[in-house]
DNA sequence: CCTAATCCTGAACGGTGAGTCAACGCCCTC
DNA sequence: GAGGGCGTTGACTCACCGTTCAGGATTAGG
């Protein structure tokens, strides 16, 4: 099985110790995913990750504390794969794009196995009840729409974006607007396609930010 | 208690006991939304409108249905509360920013005891994986968006809001800026206030539409 | 080797909650 | 006032699942 040789050696090879624990969190997460929060057992999350249903309380002291400490975790690992992304941009028009790109569920191929947004929609409700993800949460959402207000503040600095509003104000509102069409397009009815999104977003931030969009088509 | 004629020899129809039907769903709504989908129990709403619990699975087959036909019931009152308030409006703007006010969890005092969004989110987990409520939200969620592009048309039709975008397009992008401020206030952390939602949507919506808007403050 | 700590297992426990059912009374009809 | 059916009850069944636990396996250190 996927047995991993502890090595003696002091120092952290690719994988020791604390790896069981992420290794459960990464297999929560992709339970949650297919299951749903409220279908997850913790024998699901036993055998996605080949291991007994006792180690997972072993490592977790409960299963509702797993399952927010799931949640976040997958949050944050988009969270660090749109900062690198970002990174890689030194333009906030190509950041914008990028931002809206990478928020479009099942838009790209490496994240189809894990819908991000499927995740935040269980995230909210659980939010709604659950004071210690509401905690999480307001953290999560920050983080979230300070990416979008960062991006609009490093447009104004190099001059690709006008001045107006508050760059934080921007960030809600252009959070809000992809926010509802994720969940248009992760409900998947025809109405609201991927493309549609893409479209939409990048038109309603231009006008919101107040910069022109090149025809893209006609 | 209206009592209604049962026709005699007939499976468990839709007509038979159509009031305790309406109190029963009025009173799963009412659980859902105190202590979330997942946590309610048949015991909850049966005790709620005073019943034994054998008596709701007299009414629904199973408790699955119950709570799918308890979401749509809600987003129904909801709806037509909706329309009636439309109704009494002439002018396009009025019943644009109605819309606003009645879209903002918690604004409302008649509407306190039962915040619309806390049930729109349930509605979303559980269309993401059963059909039954996916074909249910397909059907709420048009209705939702056509609210909004019908009263976009209207403007136009008495000449109050400029020709532009598709009015359902339109009713999506506005649709989606609603809906995701509607969950930043929903969770209720500081950062987005029924205030802020009300002024945000009015001014993104004026912007989207493009009307101008008169300065409401100073 | 021996020992202790850590990791891990699977069975057993206990609570819980959906769904069933036999019985009861009330109203309607005849 | 007899009979029948609908609405209603609440106790019971039964399966499920989180959690516990006693102990087996593996590793680290001496």
């Amino acid at each position: 099985m996927g047995r991993t040789k502890a090595k003696p050696g002091v120092k952290p090879g690719p994988k020791v110790g604390k790896d069981r624990r992420q290794e459960i969190l990464a297999a929560a997460a992709q339970v949650i995913t297919d299951r749903g929060l409220s279908e997850t057992r913790i024998q699901d999350i036993a055998e996605t990750c080949g291991v007994s249903t006792g180690l997972i309380l072993y490592y977790f002291e409960s299963k509702d504390r797993l399952l927010v400490e799931a949640l976040t975790y997958a949050n944050d690992q988009f969270y660090l794969r749109l900062s690198r992304e970002l990174r890689k941009n030194p333009s906030a028009r190509a950041q914008l794009d990028r931002l809206i790109e990478l928020s479009v569920p099942g838009l790209l191929p490496e994240f189809q196995f894990l819908d991000e947004w499927a995740l935040w929609v269980e995230i909210w409700v659980r939010a709604l009840r659950d004071p210690e993800m509401a905690k999480e949460h307001e953290v999560l959402n920050r983080r979230w729409r300070r990416s979008i207000a960062d991006i609009v503040r490093h447009g104004r600095s190099t001059g690709e974006f006008p001045e107006g509003l508050d760059a934080d104000e921007l960030g809600i509102q252009i959070g809000a607007v992809v926010d509802g069409l994720a969940i248009q397009v992760l409900m998947d009815h025809g109405d609201v396609t991927p493309d549609d999104m893409l479209r939409v977003s990048r038109d309603v931030s231009a006008k919101l930010i107040g910069f022109a969009l090149e025809p893209a088509g006609a």
